[in-house]
Parts: C-alpha cells; structure tokens; sequence
DNA sequence: TCGATGACCTCTA
DNA sequence: ATAGAGGCCATCG
C-alpha cells in the first residue's frame, strides 16, 4: 500500500509544523510513532492483532507499550482503526464496563469481529500477516 | 538524574 | 481460568 503510506505523511506535516503546541505529536519518536500508526491504519476491517505484533511488524519489537503509547496520542484525524489491536490473548485492555470497552467491543462486532466476555477467539489474531 | 506511569507481555503457581 | 511477579521501554514531572 504505497499510497496509504504517502497520504499519510502528507497529514502528518500539517502536525508537526504546528510546532509548540501539543497537538499530537510526540517529541522525538515521531519515526517510530509514523511506523506504527501506518501498521494499524493496514489492519484489514474484520481482521485484527495484538500491540506486541504491532510493535513487532513496525519494526520494534519489544515496543508492546509504545504501540500502545501511539494510539493514545494518535491525532482522530488520522482515523485509525484502533479498535483492531488487542492486548495479548486478543483481550480488550479497556476496563470492563468502561465507555472504550464498550465502543471497541461495539465497532469490532460490526465489522463482523467475535467478542465474547471482553476477548476475540485466539484464531482470529492475525498478527503474523502484517509485515 | 530519578522515580512513577502506562490502551503491554510472559511465565509461574 | 485467575492472580501475582518481574520484565520492558519511552514519557513526564
């Protein structure tokens, strides 16, 4: 996908020109953060992976909480499908209950994701088909 | 420079 | 299935 990758850097100059203030980007990373909001802006719809598997496809692997890091400081214009990565075990992170869990819970079940008791099956963590 | 803080992970019991 | 410990790593006050 080249040209999701090239549209991407275009929003993203806007971002970090705006300079001073805090918008979204992050002080240094912004490589890194660039390389892993363009592994999650690829999960496919109906598909969906873990942060370690994020962090692991964008380069860094270890990086499970900066995959976690950079979808919290996302920009929503950047209108990630956050709502595909998973904790380990294809768990949603969010505490039970909470506005996110329910959201995230909510937007997977429509693009047809299984979602039981907070957790998607194992077999359908597809993070290996991300590089 | 340091300790606290996470949308985390893995192993063990 | 659940809980706790220990590890990891960038960010922040």
């Amino acid at each position: 996908m080249r040209r999701a990758r090239s549209s991407l850097r275009q929003l993203l100059e806007p971002l970090r020109r705006q300079g001073r203030r805090r918008v979204a980007a992050a002080p240094q990373e912004n490589a890194a953060l660039q390389a892993l909001w363009d592994v999650i802006a690829r999960i496919p719809r109906g598909s969906v992976c873990t942060y370690g598997g994020v962090a692991r496809a964008a380069g860094l692997p270890g990086h499970a909480r900066q995959a976690a890091y950079a979808l919290r400081v996302a920009p929503a214009q950047l209108h990630l499908p956050w709502h595909r990565v998973l904790g380990a075990g294809g768990r949603i992170v969010f505490p039970a209950g909470s506005r996110s869990f329910r959201e995230q819970a909510r937007r997977l079940r429509a693009e047809g994701v299984a979602v039981r008791a907070g957790r998607v099956p194992h077999a359908q963590i597809a993070d290996d088909a991300l590089g």
